[in-house]
DNA sequence: ATGGCGTACACCGTACGA
């Protein structure tokens, strides 16, 4: 059973790069980020062509997130974090059903923060405060649970392709981390760590300064993955290729593969 | 060096991202 994760920004203009990769890449369930589109303007037809079921949850201009599924997406569909209020769509989670049976599915377009100390960074950080509250009832009534996204931190310095001059900066903050480390704290493994991976491995390039040929970028797009699916956990990897396409994303989509064993 | 690039919206510049 396949996962991904791709923060497609603007599936506008990125939707036939997701079609002709859905194509390659035949997945049980994939979310989306930054799809950037109200829901009265979302591909729905496109994507249920391509042999998806979908569930999305968007607004003019920024933010906006999607769920699709090979098979049906069960009740309970969940949209942004309950019980926090918050005019930015920013949180999909529903139940898909595969190869492996049920899992919980969540997608997630974490707050960027801008800035240690600015007004977005303290959303930031209540957003996350909220994600965690709510994600330990959501792991004690589904154990079987993925939550997937973009984070918008780096977990680590080896996460980051210049540790010293990202110091303390957005992403890399030691309030930032500690909220990562405290969602593992909950029952969840970044399934990305669980294997040996190359180094200097990213999910994203900043578009300017020819960065994703030099290979400079930070690894902030994560699947975390809960105790209870750790053990079927066969492959995680980032695929960069899409990132070498004309118009691409800044970010590379993640995909985690769950074995039955 | 707060630049660089890309997207959206609106209107030919500004906000935002990471």
């Amino acid at each position: 059973m396949k996962l991904a994760t791709w923060n497609v920004n603007s599936l506008a203009v990125r939707l036939p790069q997701l079609l002709d990769w859905l194509a390659a890449h035949p997945v049980d369930a994939m979310v989306l980020q930054e799809t950037k589109l109200s829901d009265d303007k979302f591909p729905q037809a496109e994507i249920e062509a391509a042999g998806y079921h979908v569930a999305f949850h968007g607004q003019k201009t920024y933010n906006g997130v999607a769920l699709l599924s090979r098979g049906t997406l069960a009740e309970r569909l969940v949209k942004n974090i309950p019980n926090h209020d918050d005019d930015q769509a920013r949180l999909i989670a529903g139940t898909v059903t595969g190869p492996l049976g049920a899992v919980r599915v969540i997608g997630a377009y974490f707050p960027n923060g801008q800035a240690p100390g600015s007004e977005k960074f303290a959303y930031k950080m209540a957003w996350l405060d909220a994600l965690q509250g709510w994600l330990r009832e959501e792991l004690a009534a589904h154990p079987r649970l993925v939550l997937m996204g973009d984070f918008n931190i780096a977990p680590e310095d080896r996460d980051v392709h210049d540790p010293v001059a990202w110091a303390g900066q957005i992403h890399c903050t030691d309030e930032e981390r500690a909220h990562f480390r405290a969602l593992l704290a909950l029952g969840l493994h970044d399934a990305f760590r669980l294997f040996e991976q190359p180094p200097r491995s990213w999910s994203w390039w900043d578009y300017r300064n020819l960065a994703f040929r030099k290979n400079q970028g930070l690894r902030i797009d994560h699947i975390l993955v809960s105790d209870a699916l750790k053990p079927h956990v066969a492959a995680c990897t980032i695929d960069k290729l899409p990132r070498k396409n004309e118009r691409p994303s800044d970010h590379a989509p993640v995909v985690v593969e769950l074995a039955d064993r």
